[in-house]
Order: structure tokens, then sequence, then C-alpha cells
DNA sequence: AGCACGCCGACT
DNA sequence: GTCGGCGTGCTC
């Protein structure tokens, strides 16, 4: 007898772990590792998926498998190896690790119904089930009938069954066509009544159409004729009808001019030749691109693609989310067409679907993706890129949090072959791992047309104030502004915050608006004029007078783009405004759209948030604004100074990249400040330099690794005293070299009215912790007398509210 | 996570 | 005397 070990659908600690079942003999030989099984589990029917076979259970009374839901295992042998690995270094449950590396679509639905069993229903439940069999729990929720049900149930008259269902579905059209030959159908077609005219007329088409098959849509719309028509000839054999799977096609109506590859710059062709050799050597070797924006990265990255598909393999690109453009996009389609599978988050749920069964099916060889493309279920491997390496989208923040540059090396030496992480201004941890040498490190030091990087002017927003002027544009800026505008040049301008202002406060006695759940202060919204809570959804109306002093003097601050662009109408009511923040880029397409529009130049300014400062390769931009460089400065991050460098370099990298000279202007209240200084100068070597000393100074990454331990519970005694015992239990435990912070409250010390309480760990080399973590999740989750209490470990973190 | 079993308060 | 509250423990 078989039996399979199956990991069930429930993410919870005390079923984190495998279930024996028997495999019934007729789906012996069927059932498989990595395939998702329908399996009893109690009283109820969940979704698993089987890990392994064998022939003996210590177990004795084995349910059996109800039935498996694939027919092809959906996770390969190394994507079962990986969960493994992902939930010993996320500590994470395996469903969810499993389940971070399938679509959405095959995340399992449940539904219970009640099913009668004798033919007549009781009375009181007729109007509820009509002439229906079935009847949904929902259903009977709403009635007001489950007591009454269950009592039935109890009866024996009707059943609960439990039902388990896919998300997605495979897309299918229904086809019509015949079986008949030209002559046969003129027979049928004389044999029908004359008022059929309809029939006759679609017998016609096919009498002088090529394909035996058409689409059931199609047809309707040629012929004119109605379902009925088609149903009736069906009912007389004369046609059939058939499902056809069809897969979704996001790109549908675009086409992709091809380009071929372009000869490279001696810069290039020095960085390419290494990954070429661990390309054709098999070899599992760890690349750091470091080149400036414009350099030609991406053409590194398509002709080490193209060489990978030479060999016959696959490639894995990722990029950050926010810049998975369709411009991005068009590049891989447009030299590799049909071979290219694309994930993000813009598709649907079916759509994603489709194209993990295009990768699934080897039906492409190239896919490019965000973050989880990095599960792509390629067999043959041959390289992955990691483009803007440093970007922090990279780390999920839920579980399981783990972070794609790490499983991306972790999938690649299972398949020895190289891993390309590509960046302008690479992540502090790369850069100090290409340095000691763990990852071979290739420059691209110079722009491609030799381009020299923009000239970059850094304004001190204090003296503009002291000078009296407290507009948000600086006298130099609104200059550069206007002569732009005279002379057809377009200016990009950078804002890291949407919408309006960011919180109200009263001028007479200093009090902000914060929310009532959680320690924070409340946003202002301009469309509803009301102030939110971005963490807990609170929302009240903004005040008329300040509710502590009474006072009417309520000043909004802080600036958002919706602020920026009416304030740009103000000041240059002729200048052609483009915002681009997640408010108008939310609609399909709209990002696209915009940005055509601009690149067309019909639009003077493009004001935007994040999503602006990257990718953007238009001509005639010659300006850049940064309108405060330091609102990220600021947050209570060890990498706050890091993302602020990485950004300003970043957005400076979007003037000048063409024919015209580029400028760039930098506001900021903090102008000495390093990161601010060095991104000017666009000198990432220094900043680098700068940088490590102060993260050494406080043993940060990359000179140790970080663990967060993070306890909230309603009440504060309980998360204080739970979070000192967690510290006092890993103080005893770890070695000397371990530094723990700690028990702090969080930076955001209450959410959602639940106190919040942490432990960062620092340490080295620690080869116990993660089973110290693991004690301690287990402790604290068993010992659930108190339900309210939450603990989450958030290995190697990047959030650290 | 759900769901059942089981043991104590306010109602027909 | 029952209906229903949610504490506890199990699911191959």
């Amino acid at each position: 007898m078989q039996i399979a070990s199956v990991i069930v659908d429930v993410a919870a600690m005390q079923t984190d772990r495998e279930f024996d079942y028997k495999v019934p003999e007729k789906w012996e030989g069927i059932v498989q590792p990595g395939m998702r099984v329908i399996v009893p589990f109690g009283p109820r029917k969940l979704q698993g998926f089987v890990t392994a076979l064998k022939s003996e259970s210590t177990v004795k009374n084995l349910k059996a498998i109800v039935e498996p839901m694939d027919l092809l295992p959906v996770l390969n042998e190394e994507l079962l190896n990986l969960a493994d690995w992902l939930t010993e270094t996320t500590l994470c449950f395996k469903v969810s690790a499993y389940q971070a590396m399938l679509p959405a679509a095959m995340k399992a639905k449940y539904e219970k119904v009640f099913h009668v069993r004798d033919e007549a229903v009781s009375a009181g439940l007729a109007d509820l089930f009509g002439r229906r069999e079935e009847v949904t729990w929902k259903e009977a929720e709403k009635a007001g009938k489950l007591n009454r049900l269950r009592q039935e149930v109890k009866d024996g008259r009707i059943e609960l069954i439990y039902k388990v269902k896919s998300k997605g579905k495979k897309k299918s059209i229904r086809m019509i066509g015949t079986r008949l030959s030209t002559e046969e159908l003129k027979v049928q077609s004389e044999a029908l009544p004359a008022n059929a005219q309809k029939q006759k007329d679609v017998l016609n088409y096919w009498i002088h159409a090529d394909e035996s098959f058409i689409s059931a849509k199609e047809l309707m719309e040629q012929t004119g004729a109605k379902n009925a028509t088609l149903k009736s000839l069906i009912d007389k054999d004369i046609l059939v009808e058939r499902e056809q799977e069809m897969y979704r096609d996001p790109y549908e109506d675009r086409r992709f001019e091809r380009t071929d590859p372009l000869p490279l710059t001696a810069e290039q062709q020095e960085a390419i030749a290494p990954i070429l050799s661990a390309i054709e050597e098999k070899r599992h070797q760890t690349f750091l691109l470091y080149g400036v924006t414009g350099s030609g990265k991406t053409e590194v990255y398509l002709q080490s693609i193209q060489r990978v598909m030479e060999e016959g393999k696959e490639a894995i690109v990722l990029v950050p989310e926010i810049s998975l453009t369709p411009q991005m996009v068009s590049r891989f389609k447009a030299r590799f067409g049909d071979d290219v599978a694309v994930l993000h988050s813009g598709l649907s749920i079916g759509e994603k679907y489709d194209e993990w069964r295009k990768i699934q099916r080897k039906e492409v060889k190239v896919v490019v993706g965000a973050r989880s493309a990095v599960f792509a279920p390629f067999e043959n491997l041959g390289l992955i890129i990691i483009d803007e390496e440093h970007e922090t989208s990279y780390k999920q923040e839920e579980n399981p949090r783990y972070h794609a540059r790490e499983t991306a090396i972790r999938r690649a030496s299972f398949y020895n072959c190289p891993v390309i992480l590509g960046s302008a201004t690479p992540s502090l941890e790369s850069f100090a791992r290409a340095k000691k040498g763990v990852y071979q490190l290739l420059t691209l030091p110079k722009r491609m047309n030799n381009q020299s990087l923009p000239e970059v002017g850094i304004v001190d927003m204090r003296e503009e104030l002291r000078d009296g002027n407290r507009s948000m544009f600086s006298r130099a800026l609104f200059e550069k502004l206007t002569d732009r505008l005279e002379k057809g040049e377009q200016t990009v301008l950078f804002l890291n915050r949407r919408g309006h202002s960011s919180f109200i406060m009263c001028r007479d006695c200093g009090y902000v608006a914060g929310c009532p759940h959680c320690d924070i202060s409340l946003t202002y919204h301009r469309h509803s004029h009301r102030m939110k809570c971005h963490y807990c959804g609170f929302e009240e109306p903004v005040p008329s007078v300040c509710p502590e002093c009474g006072g009417e003097h309520i000043r909004y601050f802080g600036t958002g783009t919706q602020k920026v662009e009416e304030e740009l109408a103000k000041l240059l009511p002729h200048a052609r405004v483009i915002r681009m923040d997640v408010d108008t880029t939310s609609r399909k397409g709209a990002h696209e759209r915009l940005l055509d529009q601009f690149k067309e130049g019909k639009a003077d300014i493009l004001l935007g948030t994040q999503m602006i400062a990257k990718g953007l390769d238009f001509p005639n931009i010659t300006l850049v604004g940064v309108l405060s460089a330091d609102t990220m400065l600021h947050l209570p991050d060890f990498r706050s100074a890091e993302k602020t460098f990485q950004l300003l370099t970043q957005v400076s990298g979007r003037a000048g990249r063409h024919h015209l000279q580029g400028e760039v202007i930098i506001q900021t209240y903090t102008p000495e400040h390093y990161s601010i200084q060095l991104a000017a100068k666009q000198d990432y070597d220094q900043f680098y330099q700068q940088e490590m000393r102060i993260r050494k100074f406080g043993s940060y990454p990359p000179f140790y690794y970080l663990a967060l331990v993070t306890v909230s519970h309603e009440n504060v005694l309980k998360a204080t005293k739970v979070t000192e015992n967690i510290t006092q239990y890993l103080q005893s435990r770890l070695s000397d070299e371990a530094i723990i912070l700690g028990p702090a409250a969080s930076p955001i010390p209450r959410i959602n009215d639940r106190y919040r309480y942490q432990c960062l760990i620092k340490y080295k080399r620690e080869p116990q912790l993660t089973d110290m973590l693991k004690t301690v999740m287990e402790h604290y989750t068993r010992q659930q007398k108190d339900k309210h209490l939450q603990v989450s470990i958030d290995v190697n973190p990047f959030m650290m509210m």
C-alpha cells in the first residue's frame, strides 16, 4: 500500500507538520510528491501538498486521499527542497512557503453546502431550498436557518458537504465545428424546414469555410445566428462543440518590434566575459554588476540571456515591481519575443496563472517579473538576474519573509548557474560581499554615449525660509523651471509623498492630530477632507478648531504631489503638468499612457513619486528637481541614509541622458548630510566608505546580521513582560559576540490598540539562533492561554517598524 | 485554522 | 430543565 505524507492547508503551528494518508489504489502512480491533493482533515476537507510517498506509517487508522487536484506535480523536487530551506531560514510554516511559490490561482477556496438526502425537504426549509438540492452555508446563515439545519444533519436527513475548489480557472473558449463533409452538409441543409433560415445560414458558413472549427462567438458574429440556433444544430448532431483551453494574454494587442543584439562597448565586453564563461562552464557564481545609470546594464543582461538560451536553458529576470513598466517588459519581449513570460502585480489572478503555466509547460524560456518570479518553475535554469539589486521591495514583508536575492542565489547554486546582481547604487551588503570576493565585482563606470553626469546643485531650504521664501520651490529651482519652460525642454519634479498634506497641526499649541488607536499622526486626505490612519484605517473629519486649546489656526504640514500640482498651477499657469503617483496611475494602462504623453512632449513638467525615479529615459529632460530630499532621512531605520543616497542618485540619473546636458536641483533642510552631499557628487565609493564606518560603529549589517522579534498585546504590561522574557532567554543562550537590544518599544509603539515591543538581535555567527527563535515561537503559540498575544520574528528585517 | 466536546449562567 | 457562552484539544 502506498502512503503519502501531506502538508495540509492550515497555516498554524500545531498543523505545521506532515500528516499521512493512504493513496487509493486507483491513484497509485498518479499521486506524486509536489502534487496538490484533497484530503479529509477532521470533519472537513482541505487542500494538501504531497511531500513524499512511502510504504509504511506509524499512524494506524489512516484516512485516504480523496482525490488529486493536479495531473502533474505543481512543485518539483528542487522547489520542495527550496521550501524546506525557506521554512528553516525565515521561520515560516511549510504551507506558507508552498503558497508563496505558486500563483494565487492555486490557493484553495472552501465552501460548505447542505445537501438534501431525502426527496422531501422538511417544512420550514422549503422556502430556503426551493427546488434545489443544495444550499450553501452562507445562504443558510443569512436566512437564519443554521440551527434548524444542524438538527436535520444530526437526524441524517441533510448532509453537510465540505468542498475544496481551486481559486483560478483555466480560460477556455467554446468552439463549434462539424465533422460532416460539404456534400453531407448540403444534404442536411436541404432537409431543414423552410422556416429554419438561420440554421441554413449557419450551415452555409461551413459549406464555404475552410477550417472545421470556429469559436462560437465569432460564428454568431459572422452569421448573425443566436445561441439557440447553434444549439438545435448541435442537438441534431450536425454540428459539434468542444471547449478549447486558451491563455489570457495581457500583451495581446501589443506588438514588439524585434531588436537585434547591439554591439557592446569595451567596458560591456569586459563585464560580460566572466558571466558568459560561468554560463558555459556551468559554474555557480554571483556577479555584482555595478554600473552607473545609463551605462548599458540591460544590454549585458540581454546578451547573457541570449547565451543561456543558446545553451538550451532558461533565465529569470527580477525587476522591482515599481519599474516593471511596459517599457521595461518591451525590451525583453522585443529581443526574445514569445519566449518571454511576464509576472507582476498588475496582472489578474487568471493572467498570472496562465503565465505560470507557460513556464511550467516549458513554452517560454525567460521570465521577467517581480519578487515572486524568483520561484518560476523552470527546471533547467541557466541564469538569474536581479536588476536594481538594492531595492528593498525584494524583501517580502509578510510570511514567508524571504529575500529574493538570497533565494535566487540558493536556486542558482542548485542549478550550477550564475546570478547577476545589477545596480548603480548597490546595497552595502552586496558591495561588501563583492569586496570580500564572495561575489565577483563587474564595473561599468561610464555612461553609454559618454554623456557626462548631470550637474547637481543642493539648495538649503532653511536659507530660503530665512530669506522669506516660504514657497515649496526654492528660487534656484523656480528660475531653472521657468528657463526650461521658455526653451521648451522638460522637467521632472520628484517628491516622495503622495496626496496633499501629511499631517495637521495647531499653530497655537502645537497639537498634532493623532490616531486614537495607534501612536502615529493621522494623514490628511483632501478629496474626502478627512484624516486617516494608514495603519488601522481609523478616520475622522478635520476639526475646525483645535481640540486641545480651541484655537482656530489649524495648519496643514508636509507637501504631497497634489499640493505641488496646485501650487504649480498658481505659479506657472501656462505649464502643462502631468502628475504621476499611486492615485493617478491605479487604473490599468494609466502609467504607460501618462509616460507616453510626456514622451510625446504633451507636457512640460512630470511631477511624481518614487515611481518616476526609475527607468524613465527621455531625451528632452534637462532638469530634475527633488523637492525635499530629507523626508526619508529621519525615519527610525539604520538604512535611511543608504535609501536616501540611492533614491537621489537614481532620480538625478533621469536628467540629460542624451544630447542635452542635464541639471539637477536637490532641495533639503539638511544639506550637510553626507548622503545628500555624496549623492550630489554621484560618488558611490565615497558613500560606501562613509556608511560602512557608521555601520561598523553601530554594529549593523553588513558587519552583523539582524533578527527582530516583535511582541504585541492589548495590555502594555503583558507585552513588555513577554518581550523581557524572550530577551532574557536569548541573552542566556547566545554567545558573547551577539548584541541584544531591548526590550524596547517599537518605533510605532501602538497599532490598533495593541502595544508593540521588540527585541533586536545583532549577531555574526550563531548556529543555534534559528532553533532558539523556533522555540520562542512554539512556546508562545502553544501556551496559547493568551490568544491576544502575538509574536512575530523577522530574520534579516528591512522594516524596523 | 476550524470544529467538537464539555462545562457553567439566563431563559422558555 | 435547555440554549448557548467560549475554554481546551485534536486533526493522519
